[in-house]
DNA sequence: CATAATTTTCAGAAATTTCTGAAAAATCAG
DNA sequence: CTGATTTTTCAGAAATTTCTGAAAATTATG
């Protein structure tokens, strides 16, 4: 049975912007399929509806909970294993945004931290830390702020996107505010 | 001249990271040599140091000029051409961020928009919209935000930054003062 | 335990991406 | 304009990634 026009097309975009993304045409039409599908589907339907090799969907799959993307599912009297996505988008992209940073962010904190550590041979060294030690102070500053912004509950964070531009005059009234708490802030401009 | 030992292990992360990042290798190492290098470097610079063609070197460049990431700088009395890359690191940040909006997130958008207009043609269909819509509204929520975002000064956005958690009670509070506009909220819960 | 159903693995084929050398095009100096 | 310098282009080589079919491994069933 062929997919539905609206299926078809959101699954032909997730396979072309995959490598955009960091995954593979595959993957991103067997994301695609799952996620536009009520239903859970097995892994034949899959290559039915994909028109791909058995052993690429198996692959696939397996990419996919390596991001922890895919849920796996049973039915009763029958053992093959059947598969959907989170229900939840903001639980979704919560699991996407740990992914990404867990692979794309701190391996490069990390690479950062170690050569700083060194002491500088000469004045390009010595330069060159400097603008990695820049580097280094934000994405780690990005990152504290990824790690406060994880455990808001979902309500709250769309509060908190919902603000927008809001919050900043919000801010600078705070920070006229005696005695609230702003960590490592140094007195700022304000325009 | 070989570079230095920090200079090196950088480039070299960054052309390992390349993949993750949706650039080739060259393209990373190259951006790499620009930011942690004093001077700015013409393109027989980086072949040496790079030890790669100098049609990957011009191509590379051409790749990083396309995503805003890289200056042209001339010397007087050489007519090659010298590259560097931006400053602020806040402000290459802010580059990244667009570019990356603008390929990764932005066509989907479109796509999304474009699927949701349709008349469903059953139920599968039907169901299929219905979650397309959530991605969609969620991504049209982040876009909004980031819209709000960009446009601040960097030590407004630090500011934000570093506030943290500190928010989400400011906005509790905030949520309960009258009159505070917040546009589209609907009550909510406040555990 | 034997057998059938299902999933996983993996070597190599196919496709895609990256990289190079050579040639063409552009830019500048005299 | 001429010739030297520099940059760009591009066809195909090299490398990498993706995909497949076949076989192996796993899992459940009777």
């Amino acid at each position: 049975m062929p997919l539905s026009p609206v299926v078809q097309d959101f699954v032909a975009h997730f396979g072309e912007m995959g490598s955009r993304w960091g995954i593979n045409r595959s993957v991103g039409q067997i994301y695609a399929l799952l996620y536009a599908t009520r239903e859970p589907l097995c892994a034949d339907d899959m290559v039915e509806a994909l028109k791909m090799s058995r052993s690429n969907v198996a692959m696939g799959l397996k990419e996919l909970q390596g991001w922890g993307l895919v849920l796996l599912r049973h039915k009763p009297g029958d053992r093959r294993d059947y598969f959907t996505t989170p229900e939840d988008v903001w639980a979704i992209l919560r699991t996407l945004a740990e992914e990404r940073k867990k692979r794309e962010i701190d391996p490069t904190l990390t690479m950062l931290r170690e050569v700083l550590m060194r002491e500088p041979e000469n004045d390009e060294e010595r330069y060159a830390q400097e603008r990695l030690g820049e580097m280094h102070a934000l994405i780690e500053k990005l990152s504290d702020w990824y790690d406060d912004v994880k455990v808001m509950e979902t309500d709250r964070l769309l509060m908190l996107l919902g603000m927008g531009s809001a919050v900043t005059k919000l801010l600078e009234t705070a920070d006229r505010l005696p005695g609230f708490g702003r960590k490592g802030a140094k007195d700022s401009k304000v325009s």
